[in-house]
DNA sequence: CTATTCCCTGACGCGGGCGTCAAGGCAAGG
DNA sequence: CCTTGCCTTGACGCCCGCGTCAGGGAATAG
């Protein structure tokens, strides 16, 4: 198939495909006239970047996948340095939570003393004053 | 006070100092030989900008604070604008804590499986083969 | 006088993942 | 032949909060 069906098929952009590509995390042979073309495999990789793209990973932390999946294994996180990568991830994201957890608890507190300071007339609770 | 001072009072940098006064956040005095003059009321100004910024909150959402110090406020948030901003950060807040733990989780999900599927061989409980 | 240390403005760089325009080639239909 | 629609490479733009360098002036100590 050509770029633009892969990308339609994977619900993203040509330009998308060419940089990753540029990145050497996505390959295409060539059709005689210059065009790209990819095969299934290449869906599948395509496929593993944008799981993991979506997961808020970024490009270089999917490349272990995708040279997994190169490798012939059937799933990309069948390898040590992908599952490497979701046990980073994983205490990465713990980390960023609990500090957005906090500044979260605290945002809370300033915005209420900050009501309270500006008088609770301001903040019906309900229909209390018709 | 000048920059430099104020700077380090604030535990930040005179490069950001000037950004916020093109930003139209910090404003200066200048002295007769061009260098930027700053009082104390410049510097809760500053500390105000950078405890929102350690929050997370964009500069601009920053504005309404310092608006609110300027017209004579004591507190920064003691204006309606600073407490809507508030709210819409903590709405922000919740939302992306919540779809982060949902990728934590899924990401939790697939290491779990991931590592099932390599064989429970390669994971060591504790010191069960020494 | 010089050396040091502050200060000034202006401008480019960076990171990440593309969007978007420019300028053109190739294939197929009418 | 022309148009349409796909494709090619190359390159600049964007966001945001600065870092950092270039090339100067100003104040103070020795």
């Amino acid at each position: 198939m050509r770029i633009g069906e892969l990308a339609e098929l994977a619900g993203t952009s040509t330009r998308t495909l060419r940089y990753y590509e540029s990145r050497g995390l996505l390959s295409s042979t060539r059709a005689p006239n210059g065009y790209r073309t990819y095969d299934e495999d290449d869906l599948r990789l395509l496929r593993q970047i944008r799981t993991l793209q979506d997961f808020g990973f970024e490009l270089e932390e999917t490349r272990p996948f995708v040279e997994c999946l190169r490798a012939g294994h059937p799933a990309g996180d069948a390898c040590p340095a992908s599952l490497a990568v979701y046990r980073r991830k994983l205490a990465e994201l713990d980390g960023l939570i609990g500090r957005l957890a906090d500044v979260r608890d605290q945002v809370a507190r300033q915005l209420a003393d900050a009501e309270r300071a500006a008088g609770p007339e301001a903040v019906p609770r309900c229909e209390s004053t018709p």
